[in-house]
DNA sequence: AGCACGCCGACT
DNA sequence: GTCGGCGTGCTC
């Protein structure tokens, strides 16, 4: 018997074993895994395909040492979404497929649960017998009562209880642990789904869930809600449907997005278990999640961009939140893009799917006006929140100290004065963006990139922000030998030092990478800042995703012209995503908030029409042009990127390329290539990049004709010296 | 991508 | 005399 498997190579074909039939119990399935050998090592691969014939001589053939799985790892519908994926994103089937998959089971371990160890109540224990001040042992207990038949600590937390209380519980008798595999799926009555009670809905709320409700089958929702709408609640109240119909809800959230004010949201909600699928845990839990999610013991999964292949026993409604975030887009090796592969599989699986956004993708508003996703608009804050008064507040010729203007610096003192407190922006970490010299003006560049190092103070150092290098501060200046070298432009760490000199009664807290590398920093942070006193808060994008700031009057962003004459066709969207994000943090409560943008570019198109008006307006006139211009989303575009160690080769490369594949394929109508060029930063950690573009009115010629391309490159003989790599629907050029 | 095989420089 | 540099060939 032959078996065709998919390996985890960078080569874009299968290859095929033989399995003597004298070793077959059961028949092999495609989806099962197998241990093969491969050139000199061994590999886990997965069957394909049990085809009749080999195109090679079955002497040629290597034997399979061993089937791993009786059942597929990976389920008929995820194996299609896998297939299509491998396929859309010009990525090696094996090694697309691979991902598919926790890295235990990749590994070839069991996919099985780890013996573990389960706690419950001891007979006779109750609430009762605990101090009414001991809340979260009284909490721990509850969660045991609720599961007679033993939970593990990992689904303990995912209810929210207290695990280092366990042993407490053992000392006063009331608790024991026992050894037992998982309890089969937790089967919860419908009737008891919800914990606590939910919200009332406002009425447009109330109509959005109306529409959620009615729909049958595979139905797109873009859920558009301005910050404080109340998205979420629109979320839990789906997800509840979903629960009662005994199905599960998969939850996409970005990469910063997942956090534990998020996940107490959804676990105080409901009561069945929440399992979140975060860059923290470790591999041994993410298998134990997946199996759980598969089994169906996991009613609701919240994970990251590669929780979207989460296998689900019976998955009953799919959430994008935050659906324009670029984490969502894998930047390396297989180029996926979370969200689209969301629809694919909402599409594939017949179930709903809410793509959720105060600032959505322009994308996702193209297909929404085109009629292929139904649109739902919450454009009024809940509750007694006002909307936030934006303001430009022109910096021209205004003298700065640290990127802090006078006007600014006075309406913090009023803020803070009035004991509410203020959040400054400054998409910069570190110290200063360069370091340049006195006398000759020579800035220090990265050795590695076509890059400054960027300036820290805390602890002293340059760092450059591409390749991660770090070296200590020179001394002297390497062009001229003058010790003249001075700090140009301004990082969060500078801009925290001028607010410690200008407000040196107040709390100044930092948030960016480095101040939060220790997981308890951050949370540190958050709590004083929710204690509620005045202080102000620097920081970088971290500031502007997942966390709420109630106390918050005022919202400033330093350099609101950071993104606004870029080289990339999305800057400005980025931009207006970006400031719109921040200026939601402002005034979520009863308190009213103010955005001020610090700009020298007050009269700006983008700008004017984003505070005067909303993002949909701005997202109107920036699709316009996009259509004028012949670019996405009213085009496809494919970026085939190649990188290599000289300086030339890689566009050498990619200009032989494209004539070859020019002479032999005829482009197909509106097809066209454009390039190559160097990449905008060509020299990037000590590669030379470039980059040739693939534009096309129609995906399927553009994709028929990438395979020619593809198989091009791999025929090509610089593809060795040459790193190349495909990326479909690029989201940056850089 | 790995990994082996294969021919030319500075070293225990 | 060897260890090892990375060019290039192959993986069912």
């Amino acid at each position: 018997m032959i078996l065709r498997i998919a390996l985890p190579t960078p080569l874009h074909r299968l290859f095929d074993y033989q399995l003597p039939l004298s070793s077959l119990s059961t028949p092999p399935r495609r989806g099962c895994r197998v241990r093969v050998p491969f050139g000199a090592r061994e590999m886990i691969g997965l069957i394909v395909d049990t085809p009749e014939q080999s195109d090679l001589p079955l002497a040629k053939l290597k034997p399979v040492h061993e089937i791993l799985d009786l059942e597929p790892v990976v389920d008929p519908t995820l194996f299609e979404l896998g297939q299509w994926a491998a396929r859309y994103y010009q990525h090696p089937l094996g090694d697309a497929l691979i991902q598919l998959l926790p890295v235990l089971l990749r590994q070839g371990r069991a996919a099985e649960f780890a013996h573990a160890t389960l706690w419950r109540a001891i007979p006779g224990a109750e609430t009762a017998r605990l101090s009414s001040t001991a809340h979260r042992q009284r909490e721990l207990l509850q969660i045991l009562l609720e599961h007679p038949k033993g939970i593990s600590p990992d689904a303990i937390r995912a209810e929210g209880g207290h695990t280092p209380l366990l042993k407490t519980l053992a000392e006063k008798q009331l608790a024991e642990a026992f050894q037992n595999r998982p309890a089969d799926s937790a089967t919860i009555p419908v009737d008891q789904v919800l914990r606590e009670p939910k919200l009332t809905l406002h009425d447009e709320q109330a109509a959005a869930m109306e529409r959620i409700t009615s729909a049958q089958g595979f139905t797109p929702f873009l859920l558009y809600g301005v910050t404080g709408s109340g998205k979420t609640e629109i979320y839990l109240q789906a997800i509840e449907q979903t629960l009662n119909a005994g199905k599960q809800a998969l939850v996409l959230v970005p990469e910063i997005g997942l956090t534990p004010q998020t996940l107490a949201r959804f676990r105080s909600r409901f009561r069945v278990p929440v399992h979140a699928l975060h860059s923290n845990l470790t591999d041994r839990e993410r298998l134990d999640t997946w199996l759980h999610a598969r089994r169906g013991s996991a009613r609701i999964i919240i994970g990251t961009r590669s929780a979207i292949f989460t296998p689900l026993q019976n998955p009953g409604l799919i959430i994008v939140d935050e659906e324009h975030d670029s984490s969502f887009k894998q930047q390396d090796g297989f180029r996926y893009h979370a969200r689209d592969l969301a629809v694919v599989r909402a599409n594939r699986e017949q179930i709903p799917i809410i793509l959720g956004s105060a600032t959505p993708a322009l994308e996702t508003l193209h297909n929404a006006h085109s009629g292929r996703y139904q649109q739902l608009n919450l454009t009024r804050r809940a509750g007694n929140a006002t909307a936030p008064r934006f303001e430009l507040l022109d910096i021209r010729q205004q003298p700065l100290d640290a990127g802090l203007s006078d006007e600014l610096i006075r309406r913090m003192h009023q803020h803070l004065a009035a004991g509410t407190q203020v959040m400054l922006f400054l998409n910069r970490r570190g110290f200063s963006p360069s370091l340049i010299c006195n006398q000759c003006a020579t800035i220090v560049d990265c050795t590695r990139c076509d890059a400054h190092m960027t300036l820290h103070r805390t602890p002293p150092h340059l760092h450059c922000h591409h390749c991660d290098r770090q070296t200590p501060i020179p001394r002297a200046c390497l062009h001229c030998g003058s010790s003249e070298l001075r700090p140009l432009g301004i990082g969060t760490e500078r801009a925290e030092d001028a607010l410690k000199r200008h407000f040196p009664d107040t709390p100044v807290l930092r948030v960016d990478r480095d101040s939060t590398t220790r997981k308890a920093a951050l949370e540190k942070i958050m709590h004083q800042v929710h204690s509620g006193e005045p202080c102000i808060l620097i920081g970088t994008q971290m500031l502007a995703k997942g966390h709420h700031f109630p106390r918050v009057t005022l919202v400033a962003i330093l350099d609101a012209d950071a993104g606004l004459f870029s080289a990339d066709f999305r800057g400005m969207e980025r931009t207006a995503q970006l400031i719109l994000q921040v200026a939601g943090r402002a005034g979520r409560a009863e308190h009213p908030g103010e955005v001020v943008l610090q700009t020298l570019h007050a009269e700006h198109p983008m700008l004017q029409t984003l505070i005067g008006s909303n993002y949909l307006s701005f997202a109107g006139q920036e699709l316009r042009l996009r259509r004028a211009a012949a670019l996405p989303p009213f085009t496809y575009h494919a970026l085939l990127r190649g990188e290599a160690t000289r300086q030339g080769w890689a566009e050498q490369f990619l200009r032989e390329l494209g004539q070859q594949v020019r002479e032999q394929h005829k482009l197909p109508e509106g097809v066209q290539l454009i390039g190559p060029f160097p990449a905008p930063m060509e020299k990037r950690g000590g590669l030379f990049r470039a980059q040739l573009l693939i534009t096309a009115g129609q995906r399927s010629a553009l994709h028929a004709w990438l395979d020619a391309l593809i198989l091009q490159a791999q025929q090509h003989p610089q593809g060795r010296r040459v790193r190349w790599v495909l990326d479909v629907d690029p989201i940056d050029n850089y």
